[in-house]
DNA sequence: TTTTATGATAAGGCCTGTTTACCACGTGAG
DNA sequence: CTCACGTGGTAAACAGGCCTTATCATAAAA
């Protein structure tokens, strides 16, 4: 019922009265005279109504004239759309949603969105954080296309790209037993006052396991775990990376043995494909923290 | 360098996205299955970037849900273009901006136009009136489409279609001499005080052309004129359809020897076509009027 | 395993768009 | 007046795009 336009012929006649002529518009679009006469003639066939005026001149019909700016409207919004899928995979601009666990965001992404952003100055990134379990849930769900984080088992679904090990200690008061140790066997925390948060499962399935039972609080807000400690109630374990170094009393003691380490790496759905924004992302993190290593 | 987008492609996508599935696209658009793998791998080729993910089902990729919405948009707007001007094609929606001579627009266009209208009800009509001089020049210079007017001399450029003569008679106050006349002859009019008007030029050429050198005032205003006749001043010649007929104490006597006529018709530019609303119009009026012969 | 979906692929036909070559017409200069 | 050059229109040949039929690979359901 109603004609299916193609753009290129609009081109034509947005040439032509631009050009003035057939033959400077053929000229202008690199094409041939009776390329733009055929083209126009079959537009105005499936339109039912001529566009220019048959004596000689290249001359806009009332209804020619009626459709050259709607012409040049639905052009100029092609072309719009065109242009800006390009940006997008060309990755000069785009949309990245992501997300975190705490140590990381606070830790390693100002950093490294501050690099990223200088060599994507285009590129908009979306950080959200929340402990591992929260940030597993938004990439599965595809709220987020990346996520920052340490997988607890691997999924088939799941693509986990390691990028660093962390080390988990003991963190306590600078006036504590243990505060000037070097490192500390998890038989010399038999009897303290633990607190758990929300990385203590990492302990779980080592021999340090038994730990966890003796702990008298479950703390998982990061600055009232900071509080008690400072405070002196008690002693918790944490990854070196979540371990907040500007709190001048608190001192970080590696766990020796058992060695507990938490992997740290790049989350994605493994058969969903990334927007190009993504890719850049997930390669700029790759290139930046794959040598990096150990904390 | 940016992608010429094809509409029919951007449909294929929305289809399949909207029944679920290639096959399901395919039925829906009257098309196989493998028109529309293909049509989708070149769009896909063009932009750079897969739209859907490749294992097995039909599942847009992130890129592929970016550009979704503005396909649509661009398809929306593509097909409202095509929408508009098919209305316009038939007749179904437009505009015709036409003029008039006074006598004209306000006799037998209020009539015509509201029968237009009922035939055409989405249809509008810009009407504008003046002298033959004034409508002929809109009609030329293009800022009217039509013209109702009566033509002084054929130009090639100009197409003129009769439709209706004219006669000029007298006009004068019921207690006139020549009021009672049923007829009169230009000698009769020796003698009275004429007032001359836009029509009055209609006389030259003819024996009674004489009578335009005796005539005291020249007045263009039909107000002006009316009241001055019905003041008793003078005489004046008018075409009947000009004669304000409300007018009670004024009566229009045939000029009979000579017997002088103006042909009012539709003046067009004979080389430039007219939009479709136009044609309408032109069409309407002619079969309208075409009958009708001598007023 | 068999069946029945899915989408991908290959080969052939038709239609569209383009080009080359030629024509008809109008205009301006010699 | 005529000739040359401008305009756009027309015809035939050709290439490429789009669609079809037929077939395949794969995965999920019976």
């Amino acid at each position: 019922m109603l004609p299916e336009l193609k753009i290129q012929p609009l081109r034509y006649v947005l040439a032509i009265v631009d050009e003035g002529g057939f033959h400077a518009a053929a000229r202008q679009l690199h094409r041939t005279q009776p390329a733009i006469s055929m083209a126009v003639r079959e537009l105005e066939r499936q339109l039912g109504e001529p566009l220019f005026e048959k004596g000689g001149k290249a001359a806009l019909t009332p209804f020619g004239t009626y459709c050259l700016p709607r012409f040049r409207e639905l052009i100029t919004q092609h072309d719009r759309l065109s242009r800006e899928l390009a940006a997008q995979v060309h990755q000069q601009a785009g949309h990245v949603d992501m997300a975190a666990v705490p140590s990381v965001a606070s830790r390693l992404m100002p950093h490294l969105l501050n690099d990223f952003t200088q060599r994507h100055p285009a590129l908009r990134v979306s950080l959200q954080d929340g402990n591992a379990d929260f940030v597993r849930q938004l990439v599965v769900s595809g709220d987020v296309e990346l996520g920052l984080t340490s997988l607890w088992q691997s999924e088939a679904e799941l693509s986990f790209t390691p990028l660093m090990r962390d080390t988990v200690g003991v963190v306590c008061r600078d006036d504590h037993v243990l505060a000037s140790r070097r490192q500390v066997n998890w038989e010399a925390l038999q009897g303290q006052v633990l607190i758990r948060n929300g990385t203590s499962r990492l302990l779980e399935g080592t021999v340090a396991e038994p730990l966890l039972q003796q702990s008298a609080f479950d703390i998982s807000n990061m600055i009232s775990l900071t509080a008690m400690l400072v405070a002196g109630i008690g002693v918790t374990t944490l990854p070196r990376l979540a371990f907040a170094e500007e709190y001048e009393r608190l001192r970080f003691i590696p766990l020796a043995n058992p060695r507990v380490e938490r992997e740290i790496g790049l989350l994605r759905m493994s058969q969903r494909s990334l927007s190009p924004a993504a890719k850049a992302m997930e390669s700029f993190i790759i290139e930046e923290l794959a040598s990096t290593g150990e904390v």
